[in-house]
DNA sequence: TTAAATTAATTAAACGTTTGTTTAATTTCA
DNA sequence: TGAAATTAAACAAACGTTTAATTAATTTAA
């Protein structure tokens, strides 16, 4: 593998791990095994690495929900497709994830703030008009789109969080377990659904 | 007020919006106005002032939630109460709830982790029972408990960041605005409800 | 009620580390 | 031979923390 490709890797881990200011650049190059000076030769900055990493693991996160606005499929079907690959994409990448949503709540660096926003807000203009066709078609009731979109991701997103919570209380031996059945993944799924469903279809309809 | 508690609240201001690592402890000295060794003398080091902050701001979470569970309204009017409660809190103080929920994110500071862990565990544990006797005694549908409470606390928990997102947004004069009309806080609250209707009542009592 | 004694609060300065970055020399490879 | 890649070493700046001296406040004793 490129050297330059294992730094944006190893960067991408451990800032996902201990944040932008908790990691070092010396953490970063020795766990790349690669000299502290390559990270400047390569990327100019920590700053500007940061950047790429951001770049280089958001262009994986093009998603089929540009492709489902115009497809035939069912209203209700679209969200249900939107959920999986939601839950697809970040259970696949917690840690990535959370990289997004600290950089968020933090208050400097707005130019990656910025970059992020643009980001995270692709699908949801997407999302939006989605949920806003199946309104005027009649297909959902008269629901709020944008806090239903906050629903959708804000469920998982605090998963994310939630599941790191419990593993570490698991790891100290507690006896509460609110993650003990089934796959984790598949509950998300199922409950989404049933969840958006009860909330967008007519009561007859469900 | 005592400096000491000057400089608690500085120090709760900048590590929201800068983080843990963001923040210096010569930020907190000069933002508090006193002197950069006042900071050992009172707390003993950085990391006891972030413990500090977190106990301090906490002790002003005790919610409604606890007295609710055996009170004797309906199990839906409950989930209303819980609804306004988190609503009310969370947006009252949303740095504090940065802070938390950024700690979480990380992987270093397992105590403080911990710490964070445990504040957040006490109302879930209570929300959960709450869910679990609905159940049971067929006020409600049998939905996932642990999730439909990632859902109330992640919905809320996303449009604090997401309204970051659109402030930022809104300076940078771009035409999209997700949070136009009404009072959010009113808005989240109406949403919230109607979903938990729809997702725990049966059909014929919506 | 004073004056001395004692403790607490506050300060400026310095401490040793660690930080991100750069330099200048060397190796690698085409 | 020449450009690209890699290195060890050094850089100044910023970091959290400590020191030792000074001022303010409180307690004790006459």
């Amino acid at each position: 593998m490129d050297k330059r490709e294992i730094i944006l890797s190893v960067a991408m881990k451990l800032f996902g791990q201990k944040g932008f200011e908790g990691t070092s650049v010396r953490d970063i190059a020795s766990g790349a095994g690669v000299n502290i000076a390559m990270i400047s030769y390569y990327f100019g900055s920590k700053e500007k690495l940061f950047e790429s990493v951001v770049e280089y693991k958001s262009s994986g996160m093009k998603m089929i929900v540009a492709e489902l606005e115009n497809s035939s499929v069912s209203s209700i079907e679209k969200i249900d497709r939107i959920i999986d690959s939601y839950i697809e994409r970040m259970f696949s990448t917690p840690q990535f994830h959370h990289l997004l949503h600290r950089e968020l709540s933090l208050d400097h660096r707005p130019q990656m703030h910025d970059a992020i926003t643009e980001i995270l807000l692709r699908n949801v203009v997407t999302i939006k008009s989605i949920l806003q066709k199946g309104i005027e078609s009649g297909d959902f009731k008269n629901v709020d789109p944008e806090l239903t979109i906050a629903t959708l991701i804000g469920t998982i997103s605090h998963l994310l969080i939630s599941e790191t919570m419990c593993r570490k209380i698991l790891q100290k031996g507690k006896d509460f377990n609110p993650f003990q059945s089934k796959k984790l993944k598949e509950r998300v799924s199922e409950h989404l659904k049933q969840l958006m469903r009860s909330h967008l279809l007519e009561s007859a309809k469900a």
